[in-house]
DNA sequence: CCGATCTTTATTTTT
DNA sequence: TAAAGATCGG
C-alpha cells in the first residue's frame, strides 16, 4: 500500500514541504490564493496515510462546500492507494448531520428528524408570526430568520440572551417559540445541526473521548470563514493526541453574512499556542499582470494582515476591460469572445464567467443556447429549492412520517383537490383543541368531509403500493399518483422544465437506492436538504463554466469573465451602507480575479434590466482601482450587437416615455458641479425643459431640471 | 367556500 | 421577474 512518498512530495516549496511532512502539533497555514493550499492538504493527508502515520478512519477534513468535499476525496484516492471510505470528509453542516443522525438519542431527537433548509425556516416562522397574532408588517419573517440563525451561529439559546434592544423582546420569545415548535416536529435547521451537535459533544465526555481517539489529524480548509458556533465545535475533536491542520487566507473571507469570523484565524494561533504560523506566499496560479490587479484591488481595504503575495510568472497579457452598452450586449460579447477561445484552442472546461448573483446567469444561459455552447451552471435555483421538487419531497415525506406538518400543509391541495383555506384553518383549529398534529385531527375525525377523506385515502394507498419498491420506482409512482404529473402537463407554461426536474430526481434516486446504512429514502430526504443539487445533465461534457463568485472560491480557470461589475450589483446595493460589507464585497472581487490563470475578462453594462426595471448604473469602483497599465478597453462592436441593441431599446415603455428633442440620452454618464459623476436613468417632459432622473455616485438620484442644471456630457476618453 | 385572476412586493452571497 | 397576497366571480 506504500505510495512513493517522494513522487508525492515533488515540487514542492520549502513552505509546503514544511507543512505537508509537519510531524506533530497544531499549525495554521496562511496561505494566499492560488499558493497551492489546496495541494499543500490534500499532499498533508496522502502523506500521512502512505507514511502509515494515519489511517484513513483516523483522518477527518473539514470543507465549506460539498464540492471542495468531491475534490479533496477525489484528489487523494489519485494519490494513494488506500480505499478512503472511512476517511469523514465534508462540509460542517454535512459532518454534524452524519454525527446527529449516529447519536439522535444523545442529541435528544427523534429518529426520523428532518432539516429544514432556508425556505422552510421562512415559512414555519411565517405560520408562527401568523399564530402569535404579529403582523409581518411590525416584524418581517427574514429580520426573525436572522436573529435566530445570527444567535445560534454564535452558538447562543433564546435562553441565554438578554432583551437590550426593545425589540428583543418580541424576538426572543419568538426564538424560543421557534425552537420548541422545531423539536416537537423533529425539525433541525441549519445553524441548529452545528449547535445541537456541539451541544450534544459538550455534555458527553465519553462522546467526546470517543472521536477525539479516533481522529488522530483533523484538517480544515478555508478556515477564515468559519463562525464561531463552527471554531468552538472543533474544538471537541481536538485532543492531546490529535493535530489541527488549518489552512485559511484573510482576504478571501466572502461569508460575513453566514457569520464567519475570520479573528477565529488570530484565535486560534492563541487558542493551541501556534508562534509561527507558516506563510504560503508564492503564487503558482495567476500570471503577473492578473495578481498585480488584484492585489492593487485588495490593497484598498485597511482590516487585513499584510501579505506580500508573488510569482515568478511572466505578466502575461493585460487584462480586458469592457464598458457594453447593455446587459444583452454584455453577454453577447462574452459569448462571442468564449466561442472564439474554443476555436482557438482553450478547453470550455477551463473558461469561467462569474457573476455577483445566481439571477445573472438566465442571460447568459439564454445566449449560450442559442449559439450551441454546452454550459454548466453550478448553483443557481438550486435543485431542491424548485417548487416541483419539494413538492414530490413532501409527499415522500409524509409518507415517511405522517405526523410532517409542514409537509402536509405544502401538499393538502396541490394540485388543488378542493381543500380551501377554511378548511384547513378549521383542520388546524382542531388538531390544537385534541393537541395533535394535522394528520392525527384527520385520522381523529370519523366523519370527515369527502375531499379530506380522499386526501387521508391517497397518501395511505400510496404508503402501502410503495412499500416494496426500490425509490426511483416509489417517487415515479408518488408524482403519478399525487396529481403532481397531470398538474404540470397541463400548465403548459413551464411544463417541460418541471416534468423533466421530477424526471431528475428519480435518476438522483438512484444513488441512494445501494445505501447500506441506511433506509433509502430517509437518507435520500436528508441528503435532499444539504445536496444543492450538482443533478444537472452533461456530466463530464466539457462545457463553459458558469457560477457565482462565491461558488468560485477555491477553483481556478485559464480564463476568467467577471461579468456585470456595476455600483449596485457587485458591489452589491445591500453593503454599501456598511463598511464592513464594502469590504466583504472587495474580498468577493479578489476572489473572483484571483481564480484566473492566464485571462482575466472585466465586463459592465451601462444599461441593466434589473427586477424588471431599466437601470443605469455606474461601473463598478473596483474597475477604478486597477492601475490602467494593466488593462486593455475593448469595445462591444455595437454593428455586431445591432439587432439585440434595437430589441432592448425600442419598448413600448420607451416610446412612451422617452421625449425625442431631449437633448441627453438615458443611459449617458454626465458631470455636475456640485454632485460630481452621475448616470442618466430617466427623463420626463416637463412644458418646455426637461425633469432628469440622474444617479450620482457620490450621493445618490437627484431629480434635476434641464433649465437649472448645468449638466456637462462626460466624455468617455477622459477616463483612461 | 373555492379557485382563478389581478395586484403587490421584494429581491445577495451558502449550508 | 416571480412568487405570495388580495380580490372577485361562481
Amino acid at each position: 500500500m506504500m505510495g512513493n512518498t517522494h513522487s508525492l512530495l515533488d515540487g514542492l516549496n520549502p513552505q509546503q514541504m514544511q507543512a505537508v511532512c509537519l510531524a506533530s502539533g497544531n499549525m495554521l497555514i496562511l496561505a494566499g490564493a492560488g499558493s497551492g493550499k489546496t495541494r499543500v492538504l490534500t499532499t498533508r493527508i496522502a502523506w500521512l496515510l502512505a507514511t502509515n502515520q494515519a489511517r484513513p478512519h483516523n483522518i477527518l477534513t473539514v470543507t465549506f462546500t460539498n464540492k471542495a468535499a468531491k475534490e479533496i476525496d477525489a484528489r487523494i484516492s489519485a494519490m494513494v492507494e488506500v480505499g478512503t471510505q472511512a476517511m469523514w470528509a465534508g462540509t460542517f453542516h454535512g459532518l454534524c448531520h452524519r454525527l446527529l443522525r449516529i447519536h439522535f438519542k444523545e442529541a435528544n431527537l427523534p429518529k426520523s428528524f428532518q432539516i429544514l433548509d432556508s425556505t422552510d425556516q421562512l415559512s414555519v416562522i411565517r405560520r408562527l408570526l401568523k399564530t402569535q397574532q404579529l403582523s409581518e408588517e411590525l416584524l418581517a419573517p427574514r429580520q426573525v430568520q436572522y436573529f435566530i440563525n445570527r444567535h445560534k451561529e454564535a452558538g447562543k439559546r433564546s435562553t441565554f440572551l438578554s432583551a437590550d434592544k426593545p425589540q428583543d423582546q418580541q424576538l426572543i420569545p419568538l426564538f424560543q417559540l421557534y425552537d420548541e415548535y422545531c423539536q416537537q416536529q423533529g425539525l433541525v435547521d441549519f445553524a441548529e445541526l452545528l449547535l445541537r451537535s456541539h451541544e450534544m459533544m459538550q455534555s458527553n465526555p465519553l462522546l467526546v473521548a470517543h472521536y477525539q481517539q479516533r481522529f488522530l489529524h483533523i484538517l480544515v480548509d478555508e478556515f477564515q470563514d468559519t463562525n464561531r458556533l463552527q471554531y468552538q465545535w472543533l474544538k471537541h475533536f481536538v485532543g492531546k493526541e490529535s493535530a489541527l491542520f488549518a489552512v485559511g487566507d484573510d482576504d478571501q473571507s466572502i461569508y460575513g453574512f453566514r457569520g464567519a469570523e475570520p479573528s477565529n484565524m488570530a484565535l486560534l494561533l492563541k487558542d493551541y499556542d501556534i508562534t509561527e504560523p507558516i506563510r504560503l506566499e508564492q503564487n503558482y496560479r495567476s500570471v503577473g499582470n492578473v495578481l498585480k490587479a488584484a492585489n492593487a484591488v485588495i490593497k484598498k481595504n485597511t482590516d487585513r494582515l499584510d501579505k506580500a503575495l508573488w510569482t515568478q510568472d511572466i505578466d502575461g497579457e493585460p487584462l480586458n476591460l469592457l464598458e457594453a452598452a447593455t446587459d444583452k450586449t454584455e453577454v453577447a460579447f462574452i459569448v462571442k469572445e468564449v466561442s472564439r477561445l474554443d476555436k482557438a484552442g482553450i478547453l470550455l472546461d477551463n473558461i469561467a464567467v462569474l457573476y455577483r448573483s445566481n439571477a445573472q446567469s438566465r442571460l447568459f444561459e439564454q445566449a449560450l443556447f442559442d449559439r450551441g455552447i454546452a454550459y454548466r451552471i453550478y448553483g443557481g435555483l438550486r435543485f431542491f429549492e424548485r417548487q416541483e421538487i419539494k413538492h414530490a419531497i413532501a409527499y415522500l415525506r409524509l409518507i415517511v412520517n405522517p405526523e410532517d406538518n409542514d409537509a402536509l400543509l405544502r401538499v393538502i391541495n396541490v394540485p388543488t383537490r378542493g381543500i380551501g383555506l377554511r378548511t384547513i384553518e378549521g383542520l388546524i383549529d382542531h388538531a390544537k383543541q385534541f393537541n395533535t398534529s394535522l394528520w392525527g385531527a384527520l385520522k381523529l375525525n370519523h366523519e370527515l368531509p369527502v375531499k379530506l377523506a380522499n386526501f387521508v385515502a391517497l397518501i395511505e394507498n400510496m404508503r402501502a403500493l410503495t412499500e416494496p419498491m426500490a425509490l426511483s420506482e416509489m417517487i415515479r409512482l408518488v408524482v403519478a399518483r399525487s396529481g403532481l404529473k397531470a398538474m404540470y402537463e397541463q400548465n403548459l407554461k413551464d411544463h417541460t422544465e418541471r416534468l423533466e426536474n421530477l424526471e431528475e430526481l428519480m435518476n438522483a434516486a438512484v444513488n441512494f437506492e445501494s445505501d447500506g446504512d441506511q433506509i433509502p429514502l430517509i437518507s435520500f430526504l436528508n441528503n435532499a436538504a444539504l445536496e444543492s443539487g450538482e443533478y444537472q445533465a452533461q456530466h463530464g461534457q466539457r462545457a463553459l463554466q458558469l457560477m457565482t463568485v462565491h461558488a468560485a472560491k477555491g477553483l481556478e480557470f485559464d480564463t476568467v469573465f467577471v461579468s456585470g461589475l456595476e455600483e449596485g450589483l457587485f458591489p452589491h446595493e445591500n453593503s454599501l451602507t456598511n463598511a464592513k460589507e464594502t469590504q466583504e464585497e472587495r474580498r468577493l472581487m479578489y476572489v473572483a480575479m484571483t481564480r484566473a490563470k492566464r485571462q482575466l475578462y472585466l465586463t459592465c453594462a451601462k444599461q441593466r434590466v434589473l427586477h424588471g426595471r431599466f437601470n443605469y448604473p455606474m461601473r463598478s469602483r473596483f474597475i477604478d482601482d486597477i492601475p490602467s497599465q494593466l488593462t486593455k478597453v475593448l469595445s462591444d462592436d455595437y454593428a455586431n450587437f445591432g439587432t439585440t441593441l434595437r430589441h432592448t431599446m425600442v419598448t413600448k415603455k420607451h416610446l412612451k416615455t422617452m421625449p425625442n428633442d431631449l437633448p441627453y440620452q438615458i443611459g449617458q454618464t454626465v458631470m455636475h458641479q456640485k454632485f460630481g459623476l452621475g448616470v442618466i436613468t430617466d427623463a420626463e417632459k416637463m412644458g418646455e425643459t426637461f425633469r432628469l432622473t440622474v444617479n450620482f455616485a457620490a450621493s445618490g438620484t437627484k431629480w434635476l431640471d434641464t433649465a437649472y442644471a448645468k449638466l456637462q456630457i462626460f466624455d468617455e476618453s477622459m477616463k483612461h
